[in-house]
DNA sequence: TCTTACTATATCAATATTGATATACCTGTA
DNA sequence: TACAGGTATATCAATATTGATATAGTAAGA
């Protein structure tokens, strides 16, 4: 890895840039696709987009010029140089970028055997799989709408392509994998409600131990 | 949510401190615990520990005192306090942290089409199922040795507990969703490489736009 | 007219994060 | 003796990231 510049981590912002830039854009724009189209692998917020933009321009791999606009203030229209499509492409080739995940809700799951109550796991395990369900539901929408629609119009940064499908793919069967996970725990937890009701307490249930370990389907946890 | 410091946003790393610190620990300990048992789903460097604890002592929710060790200069102990308990309760109270995911290598997936050739998209596939299969190989191997290690003295940190084996669970299942999607995924360009052959000109493949679409396993991508 | 909402750019303070570096103790080995 | 490797703390510069804020034009509707 060549790095931009001085001190510079393997971060894909810039490289996000470059690529959704292959076709001209405002930082406003940018901004709509990433809530829109790349959410399921990349955020970006203005105060982080602007100045990238900024520096990339200074560094020679995009260029801009003003424009005005039809439905507000002038629009700052930045483009993709060749300096900045080979850094691009040398991105491309440097190799699958893997790092770490980063879940904040399994720290929540690691530690809350600290409540001391399985039902307020149970209670968060629901709200998380709601939540997941409800992004799911969101990327399959996306990809309900791609499959269906033939022969429309080419949009600006369509998903339409090969590749920008297989990353939704990869979206859907990631979260879905995180719902069947919840549907694994809940069922975990409810077996392990049930042998501490039929043991007499009822209520408050510490958790025993280790798992049992099993490889049958929804028993891995017990 | 309750912010501990102004300007301070929802990232968990100092909760996951907390979190750890239950049972006392220095700085070397918990990079350790990043390294080895919880990195399926946070990881930290020491330049953001230490500051950290340092930060988390300042402000009452840590105490630390200085011990000698066996093996090495002194080693400073750091203990949760009341205090500390309160706000991890908090956040285990607060519901699912649910945020953006980012996957760096999705992200040159997206743009791969830039290089117009399908056999180095194969070619990334293939690395990046590799790297995601070594992974896989590490979890599950901790899921062997918590299922099958019985009777064990307890460890620190150890992750025996029903709430510690379930995020690792969701780790096996969602990396091990990410290897199917490779196959996937692989599956569907050979499919297109095959018929480009076909087709005649047998080395570049330049993508045709929309996918056909179908709900059979193997053939979402086509 | 006033307000709301959307378009559009830009900056700020604060925190988060990485990767490198410096220091120093201890043990085993070449 | 010298060096490698593991234990241990600490700091730095640079970049990454969030969330709030300021500014302004346009258009629709109360």
């Amino acid at each position: 890895m060549i790095y931009l510049y001085p001190g510079h981590t393997p971060m894909s912002l810039k490289h996000i840039l470059l690529g959704l830039l292959r076709e001209p854009g405002t930082g406003y724009d940018l901004k709509s696709v990433f809530d829109e189209r790349i959410s399921h692998f990349w955020s970006a917020e203005f105060g982080q987009i602007y100045p990238t933009l900024n520096r990339l321009e200074e560094h020679g791999l995009l260029e801009s010029r003003v424009e005005p606009s039809e439905k507000g203030p002038n629009r700052r229209v930045y483009t993709l140089t060749g300096e900045g499509r080979q850094e691009l492409l040398r991105w491309l080739n440097s190799g699958p970028a893997v790092g770490a995940e980063r879940f904040g809700y399994l720290a929540q799951l690691y530690f809350m055997d600290a409540l001391g109550d399985l039902h307020e796991t149970r209670a968060f395990m629901t709200a998380l799989k709601g939540r997941l369900n409800e992004w799911l539901g969101r990327l399959e929408a996306i990809e309900t709408a791609v499959t269906t629609a033939h022969g429309n119009a080419p949009e600006r940064y369509s998903d339409g392509g090969f590749h920008q499908f297989a990353t939704l793919r990869m979206g859907i069967l990631s979260i879905g994998s995180k719902v069947k996970w919840c549907d694994e725990t809940l069922a975990a937890i409810d077996r392990r409600l049930a042998r501490a009701n039929a043991a007499g307490t009822g209520k408050e249930c510490r958790i025993p131990g280790g798992s049992t370990g099993s490889d049958k389907p929804g028993e891995a946890l017990s």
